[in-house]
DNA sequence: TCTGGGGTCCTAGGACCC
DNA sequence: TCTGGGGTCCTAGGACCC
């Protein structure tokens, strides 16, 4: 069996654990900029505001909710998903974090066990060493693991455990479960079943076999068996294999013009992936920058550029990675456009353990030296604080009235965010 | 005025090989 | 008039997830 352990409302939940002042005011969680709703506490779900509703439309059509909204606080929400994955491991034979704020436990050896009982003990657990509410689902495969989480969330009395144990609570569970609610059939898929008058998971499980591979390729059919109770997506591992791609991705507060401040904001994501790719220990042989216009400003004219460089020999430190994404955007930069968005995204991963050097370019002093300046930042900005060294492209200027002068300037908007509470001591300083 | 960010896997089709 | 057959690898784009 394996349990899917998955945070109730988890951003918000966060937020209540250091202000239990808030525990029954409606609640949401804000993206980037504070644009769009992310997370919405139960009782902003109950009010019918759609996730990802732009935040300024919530404000238009719930002037009166008392809607209380952060805007978000990573390193809080990093941080509170640590702690309830130790508890977990604690508890459970095997844990795989999925996301950050779910778990797939691999329950072997447990078969003498009352998993309900166990399973609403460790919910408790939790909530007692952490604060964060959480439910959990039990079953034969992860597709109906997950299932029965949104079961045990749904339905007071499970106890927030809800266990599929046995073919009478399969069949039970299939016939009262939304196609489109099971975990790997997405919105398109689900627009060909509702045509086909499948609206249940168990009309879809009650496909044959040989229509749903030939509709809905392998993914469908893996989909499929997993809710006959066959395992057969893996997640093994999921928490330890290192990415394949890294993105740093932003939208601007305000819309840009000036090659130079894009410059800036594309120097600092690609040197985000580039420490991304250092706390991994990989290298990348390609790093990818784009750039794009506003799209929901059709009065403007749209563009969106993208660019690819190369490297030789490849390589993860941050100068090397910024000098590539400089190198692209005077490329793909277009004058008179008005851009909103930037990103990077490095790929061709490889472990930094085995570079395969340039046969002709390569220099080994040079990449020591390189490699050498990375980590030396890396130590200073662990120890002092994030940014508290960076190469002067990352600079964000902000000139003075005789643009003589430039200072760094915070580049996302986040006018709502809660102190670090859980990291930094700063957080409970009193003014 | 205002609209998020970061991933994975699969498939079709092109380019190339013998 | 008439133009083979069987592979692999790579990439872009689609679909899905949180």
């Amino acid at each position: 069996m394996v349990g899917l352990v998955d945070c109730d409302n988890f951003f918000c939940s966060c937020e209540r654990v250091f202000r239990p002042d808030l525990a029954k005011t409606p609640l949401v969680v804000l993206s980037n900029n504070d644009g769009c709703v992310v997370a919405r506490s139960r009782e902003v779900k109950n009010m019918g505001i759609p996730e990802g509703m732009p935040y300024y439309k919530m404000k238009q059509q719930y002037p009166a909710s008392g809607i209380v909204a952060f805007s978000s606080n990573y390193a809080l929400y990093a941080d509170m998903s640590a702690r309830v994955v130790s508890i977990l491991r604690s508890e459970a034979p095997d844990v795989i974090q999925y996301s950050i704020d779910e778990a797939f436990l691999l329950l072997e050896g447990m078969d003498n066990i009352d998993l309900h009982k166990w399973g609403v003990d460790l919910c408790k657990k939790v909530q007692k060493c952490t604060g964060m509410p959480v439910s959990i689902g039990i079953a034969a495969t992860n597709t109906l693991a997950k299932m029965a989480s949104k079961y045990a969330k749904k339905y007071p009395a499970y106890n927030k455990c809800c266990v599929i144990g046995n073919e009478e609570q399969r069949y039970k569970a299939l016939s009262l479960f939304p196609a489109g609610d099971v975990w790997g059939i997405g919105r398109r898929m689900m627009r060909k079943l509702e045509y086909i008058g499948v609206n249940t998971a168990y009309d879809f499980a009650s496909l044959p076999k040989d229509y749903v591979r030939r509709r809905f390729h392998v993914t469908g059919e893996r989909t499929w068996k997993e809710l006959q109770g066959i395992p057969c997506i893996n997640v093994d591992g999921l928490d330890t294999v290192s990415k394949k791609t890294i993105v740093t991705s932003r939208s601007f507060p305000e819309m840009i013009r000036e090659l130079g401040d894009l410059r800036s904001h594309v120097a600092n994501y690609a040197a985000r992936c580039a420490m991304k790719l250092r706390r991994q220990n990989s290298v990348c042989g390609l790093v990818t920058a784009f750039i794009q216009s506003n799209h929901f400003r059709e009065d403007l004219s749209q563009y969106e550029g993208s660019g690819s460089y190369f490297f030789s020999t490849p390589t993860n430190t941050t100068n090397e990675i910024v000098a590539g994404a400089m190198d692209i955007l005077e490329h793909i930069f277009r004058k008179g456009i008005y851009y909103k968005r930037a990103g990077i995204m490095v790929s061709d991963i490889s472990s930094a353990n085995t570079i395969q050097p340039d046969l002709f370019e390569y220099n080994p002093e040079r990449r020591r030296k390189f490699s050498e300046l990375s980590s030396t930042i890396d130590r200073i900005n662990s120890r002092l604080g994030a940014d508290t060294v960076v190469l002067g492209a990352q600079q964000y200027r902000e000139r003075s009235e005789d643009g003589k002068s430039v200072k760094f300037v915070n580049a996302i908007r986040r006018a709502m965010k809660s102190p670090d509470y859980s990291t930094s001591l700063g957080a409970f300083v009193v003014h």
